[in-house]
DNA sequence: GCAACCAATCTTGTCAACAATTCTTGCTAC
DNA sequence: GTAGCAAGAATTGTTGACAAGATTGGTTGC
């Protein structure tokens, strides 16, 4: 029963961005439940701390918190999963099209590098690679958009479906899908067309939808 | 000194629905700081109590907190209100379309009532009440839609904009402009055309920015 | 006269104990 | 055998005191 995952955080900052990291690395698995007193021992930390971050990973949606009956690791089903590409489809589009009116020299040098890189990537057979860089171009478009509220909520829901991401990279063929999509993104950005990015978004947010929908429902 | 705004609440849950109420309403101005302290005393509430409270409302967007040196009221520019109806303008498009998809007679029925105590609500000038029947068509459309993300989504951006659209609601001949373009959304809902119903929509909030573009920058 | 420094005060962050609520378990009655 | 009930355990919500950090005003040295 030696389950001390870190004994060095004190501070409700730390405890949070440690819980935040347990669930994301499949530590905190879908529905399970956080009980104060236990991770008040695991990470060691008074329980004022615990308590202040669990309130604060709630505000983020990635805990559910019923009065007087506990936290617990917030489980998205596929419809949920699906609601949340929806509204990433309509965010990040706009967040392209807002790019492809503002981008500038060096917005356009940095996209294509991540352009090449991720092909690259791809050719190599770099999984894990292409995942982070798929990230990257994904945090580019939305910093380059200049549409802060935009980006805030997108964070927050790309938090909530960090689980579904992962199982999705690791779908054998899906960066050679997802490859082409990129680039029309980089492209159409590039070509300060607001109209192409939108519509290469939605392109390939749809296109992330549908192989969601397939590996939720395996034939 | 007596500036006790209420006696009544001591839990969490009721300090927070009073300080938000008290932001709605305007008791608390753009910026103001929140000194625990003080809330504690014109709340009755204890400490932990505000504390959560405020920890909530920040999660909300409504209050900021900066380590350390306390929290404020959130005032929100010109240009960040033009950025969440961006934000708005897209997700409510997409409500609209799957509410266009999913409606049912009953629903159409909600709808067409709506639209014809607007239209009542223009002629005789009753402004609140125009103000109110806008919230609730909204809301309704986000219900039709189905869509629980988009929906959570959009209700904290209302809720960060709530001073925005009140000194919207009492532009003189606003409700003129903006009951045509309610009518378009039903109508385009009711005839179940998810494209016309996403325009219509678009074509409603870029009036809106208009409109609050015109009365932050009065020439 | 000005800048840097230091101390007093205010405000938030943290903690441990206490109270209220819910869940579990074992028993009893029908 | 099952439904209802009650006592105990487990868990969360709340409170007040204490510690840490930040701001402000004055003071000192140049």
């Amino acid at each position: 029963m030696s389950s001390h995952v870190s004994a060095a955080p004190r501070g409700t900052a730390e405890v949070t961005s440690a819980i935040r990291e347990a669930i994301f690395s499949g530590v905190f698995v879908a529905g399970q439940r956080l009980v104060e007193a236990d991770l008040c021992e695991q990470f060691n930390a008074s329980r004022g701390a615990v308590r202040s971050a669990l309130l604060e990973l709630a505000g983020d949606g990635l805990v559910e918190r019923i009065a007087h009956r506990g936290a617990r690791v917030r489980s998205v089903t596929l419809d949920e999963a699906i609601e949340i590409y929806e509204v990433r489809m309509v965010l990040e589009a706009l967040c392209a099209a807002k790019a492809a009116e503002r981008i500038d020299a060096s917005g356009e040098l940095e996209l294509r590098e991540i352009g090449e890189r991720m092909s690259v990537a791809v050719d190599v057979g770099d999984v894990m690679g292409y995942r982070e860089l798929n990230q990257r171009l994904h945090a580019l478009v939305r910093e380059l958009s200049g549409q802060g509220t935009a980006s805030s909520v997108l964070e927050r829901l790309r938090a909530q479906s960090v689980r579904q991401q992962f199982q999705l990279a690791t779908m054998p063929g899906r960066p050679q899908v997802s490859l082409p999509e990129h680039l029309a993104i980089i492209d159409a950005i590039c070509a300060r067309d607001p109209e192409a990015a939108d519509q290469a978004m939605r392109v390939h947010l749809s296109s992330v939808m549908d192989a969601m929908r397939e590996l939720g429902r395996p034939s």
